[in-house]
DNA sequence: AAGTCGGGGGA
DNA sequence: TCCCCAGACTT
């Protein structure tokens, strides 16, 4: 039978709970992340999107060189959106980088460059959910609000015997009001942090370590021996394919041709390989698309790249041609090897494996 | 409520 | 190879 979130709590008091986290904290946590140190409002804000959805190893070392460009919130709203896709290229769902610049200039513009103080306040900046809000909120202010990250999640599902499959609505729910309760009135700033760190050292999704858990003692998933059933894994869906072809096209000096992708969908608002859809003839594209005359093309070798939800197959051809200087829209433009903006990362690595051309 | 957005890392 | 990770947004 299900207990509701009051059953639960009356068998793990909050506080209990809370202190004995944030003991260990103080000797077992994260306390040299570089968002923590200074840990003002904007970099804990730059961090959170940064780490939404991304591992903080992958973050680190782009939240450093983005903090090494864009230092402040006016920096970052006064810069091109081009080179803040750029500094993001290789991290992932750009739309996030997209949505950093607009709230940047909302910030700035209209809340003269003070972020707000309110979980409310943040969520109607673009990018910026419940969670995310809650803990800027905590981190930067010291202002108690809960948080709900994957590591949350799995800590307090486990906690309180939550087996509800991941991605429905009664996960969610059930998971936000003891999300509130366990938060703690002090320190929450710390204990934010800390059932971070716990369910990224600890309380991992595969074989947790429940030995050394500050929590074990009272956690209804260890007591019923079901910690590794929970959370609950997700059903598997086999992704789709899709094939499409790009264009590897260069001049007598070297520069590459790329465009820019539209604002939305795959690699929105990030310079790429000039594409055409699979069934489009490669000389009439390159003519009435590029301008160009196609003189020879090269097939190089196929990569199948993974997104989330389908698999595609790019059929990249190295093409040569003449009347190359004609450039159909803004949306196209050459660039020197040193002055290549920010490509997907899949992309640079075909650009950067010169073997790969096939001989045909 | 379900689908749409990448890429890296671990097992 | 498969699955997950400091989720938010759209429909």
């Amino acid at each position: 039978m299900t207990q509701t979130p009051a059953q639960i709590l009356a068998q793990q008091p909050p506080a209990a709970i809370a202190d004995r986290l944030l003991e260990w904290f103080d000797q077992h946590g994260r306390h040299d992340l570089p968002w923590q140190h200074p840990r003002t409002a904007y970099r804990v804000w730059v961090a959170e999107i940064m780490l939404q959805q991304t591992q903080v190893t992958t973050v680190i070392d782009y939240f450093n060189a983005f903090m090494a460009r864009f230092p402040d919130v006016a920096t970052l709203a006064a810069a091109d959106n081009d080179t803040v896709m750029a500094y993001w290229a290789g991290l992932g769902y750009y739309a996030r980088a997209r949505n950093l610049h607009a709230a940047a200039c909302t910030v700035v513009h209209e809340h003269e460059g003070a972020f707000p103080r309110s979980v409310d306040g943040l969520m109607a900046l673009p990018g910026i959910g419940r969670s995310t809000a809650g803990a800027i909120v905590a981190q930067a202010f010291g202002i108690w609000a809960p948080i709900l990250d994957g590591n949350a999640k799995r800590v307090i599902a486990r906690l309180a015997g939550v087996t509800a499959t991941p991605g429905t609505s009664a996960y969610e729910n059930s998971l936000w009001p003891l999300a509130e309760r366990y938060t703690p009135a002090t320190r929450v700033t710390d204990y934010t942090q800390a059932i971070m760190d716990l369910g990224a050292t600890l309380c991992t999704r595969r074989r947790p370590r429940c030995g050394g858990c500050p929590l074990a003692d009272g956690c209804l998933a260890r007591e019923a021996g079901i910690q590794d059933a929970i959370p609950a894994p997700r059903k598997k869906k086999t992704r789709p394919e899709r094939t499409t072809t790009m264009l590897v096209v260069e001049d007598g000096a070297g520069r590459l041709l790329l465009e820019k992708r539209p604002p939305s969908g795959i690699w929105g608002g990030l310079w790429s390989l000039p594409e055409l859809s699979a069934d489009h003839d490669l000389a009439s594209f390159c003519r009435e698309r590029l301008g160009l005359e196609m003189q020879s093309q090269t097939r190089l070798a196929p990569i199948s790249h993974g997104f989330t939800h389908f698999v595609l197959h790019i059929h990249a051809y190295r093409v040569q041609g003449r009347g190359m200087t004609r450039i159909m829209d803004a949306n196209l433009a050459w660039f020197a090897p040193d002055a290549r903006p920010g490509v997907p990362a899949v992309i640079a690595r075909l650009l950067d494996t010169p073997q790969s051309d096939l001989n045909l």
